[in-house]
DNA sequence: TTGTACGCGTTATCAG
DNA sequence: CTGATAACGCGTACAA
């Protein structure tokens, strides 16, 4: 019962006494095939049950119709809502996805690569993971001629397609807005700025500070608080200083907001009275804490689909020259009650 | 500079003056190859920046070591778990992952089916759509030959390989709980009673009630509260009800849940104290409302790695009987404040 | 319109 | 241990 044989286009022909290749013409629907021989055909290939061996097509034709992602976790809402960003996309015009994780970890993340090269994919998605500063894997892919579209966490010396979110355009916003709160002393929780996010987000963060004419103050800038656990700690540290922030931006994560908020809940500090909070990424859950999260929404799904759409329009390229293209999409602040000081 | 030629074996062959068999042996590191040969070929294999051509193998050796997913969402938290699950233990057999969603959508689900057929996966997994009540696009996939696995939401006239959560036993648990807990008057949110697990879980709620000598009451059993707004709107018509429900099992998910909870404060019903609620699923964001909602944890990560671990075990099985094997996994209730009347 | 013949890149099976 | 050759299933230029 195991693996029994499929039929081919040379059971078929067989059955019809006809040349294989007529039965692929009429199969591809090719003009040159008589209208009745073609009807018959396709009749046929129904009866047996005939599905084309997709392998041995991509095989000849030299490409694999297959898109290749990778990401660091496939169950992080941010993520899999890209992912089915992209497979809304892509699978109307025929291609697969084959998804790797990375776990965070750069070794894997180069087995995940090398897996999808040796598939022969079409075109490979990765958003890196934060152990990766070395490129040589991503590098590798194009001179394999895979096109590489790197988006979110991508490596910016790198000349690749790129669809990214404006993060210092929106944490400018979410920091201008809390001190347009009231808010006088905002403190900001750090991704690894290994990550070119992170450094941009940062960077937002001290813009926003600079042109409000707030001093910037070393002591309320946390590093690596890009966790719930980490972010709590960071939280306690801050609020025990002498002189405490009156608002956090948990510049990493709505999860490092959710860290922030259990904190100063179990220290008694009034949200948003006493402290301000905002978080990223726009998690579901940031509409039910009480009380609600302010949040950027990065648009993920809309994300993946503009992934897609890059491949397919540099597909249709007919230029030699691949010129690269960096397409930024803008997330939006979403303000809830975790930063209405004033009512 | 757009698909520029790859290496192939033929290349390193006739650089090295060798047959194209030899290099192929060597690089599939096979006994009978020489020593210093072998190492010669790998050298110039990294050299000439050689990977294989993983199409070509797998049509020749028959199977493409691939496993196609068929989800309705990929960007549910259950599922995206699940997957994630799957893909940490086919990773390490070195399969790749086809992912598909359905969208619910049945049509799509044969479409997924079909593209994944063509595509000549060895394995097919699948938890249906709400909509799939006709199997043979599923009997399809047994008549080509390719091992089908269902999970979570499968078909059970179909003889297949499964796994799935108990869900009669945790809904009978949920139920006790609330009526030990206190509650009287407990009622039933149901999913489309189309799929098995929604009749699995109406079943552990009925059982649940028989055993405790509750009387069921067709009034407090709402059909088709799948969705949060389902939910919120079924709580409205069972609050104003002359004699409303002290609990409200969401067995559909949390979502619906939450679609609870939302209602009942907003109607200023105390929870738990006037009205006890428990979901289904266990996300994140149960442990974080408040109060914080009881729920079933359905191991889903947990579940995803046993679909691949049964895969590979069914491989191994040599028997020529295909014995079909069935995976129930037990759910565990979570229990927090959304159900605790006494305290 | 149809048939012939070959190639896509590997691997398996023979000989040698 | 190595070389020659066929085959996996399909698509396509060329000839008929």
């Amino acid at each position: 019962m195991k693996s029994k044989k499929r039929t081919t286009i040379y059971d078929i022909a067989e059955k019809l006494n006809l040349n294989p290749s007529s039965v692929s013409r009429a199969l591809n629907n090719s003009s040159s095939v008589n209208d009745a021989t073609k009807k018959l055909i396709l009749k046929t290939a129904k009866e047996l049950n005939y599905t084309r061996n997709t392998l041995a097509s991509n095989l000849r034709k030299g490409h694999s119709k297959t898109i290749g992602v990778v990401v660091p976790r496939i169950n992080q809402n941010f993520f899999s809502n890209v992912i089915a960003g992209i497979e809304d996309a892509t699978y109307k015009q025929g291609y697969n996805l084959i998804i790797c994780q990375s776990n965070e970890l750069y070794d894997k993340e180069v087995q995940c690569v090398n897996t999808l090269i040796n598939q022969h994919v079409d075109c490979i998605v990765i958003s890196i993971s934060v152990e990766t500063i070395d490129h040589k894997h991503l590098q590798n892919i194009i001179d394999h001629g895979i096109q590489l579209i790197q988006f979110d966490r991508v490596a910016d010396e790198l000349e690749t397609l790129k669809v990214t979110n404006d993060n210092e355009q929106s944490s400018f916003e979410a920091v201008s807005h809390m001190i347009k709160q009231g808010y006088k002393r905002v403190a900001l929780l750090e991704g690894p700025q290994k990550l070119n996010i992170f450094r941009q987000r940062k960077n937002g963060y001290l813009r926003a500070l600079e042109e409000n004419g707030i001093p910037v103050i070393p002591a309320l800038m946390i590093e690596n608080a890009w966790t719930k656990e980490l972010s709590a700690n960071a939280t306690r540290q801050l609020l025990s200083l002498p002189q405490p922030p009156d608002a956090i931006f948990a510049s990493t994560s709505d999860f490092s907001a959710l860290g922030v908020l259990e904190v100063a809940t179990a220290m008694n500090v009034k949200v948003p009275e006493e402290l301000g909070i905002c978080g990223y990424s726009n998690e579901d859950f940031t509409e039910i804490t009480s009380p609600s999260i302010t949040t950027i929404d990065q648009f993920s799904f809309y994300m993946g689909k503009t992934v897609a759409n890059l491949y397919f329009q540099e597909m249709e390229n007919t230029d030699t020259m691949v010129v690269p293209k960096i397409i930024s999409i803008k997330p939006k602040l979403i303000t809830r009650s975790s930063t209405q000081k004033t009512i």
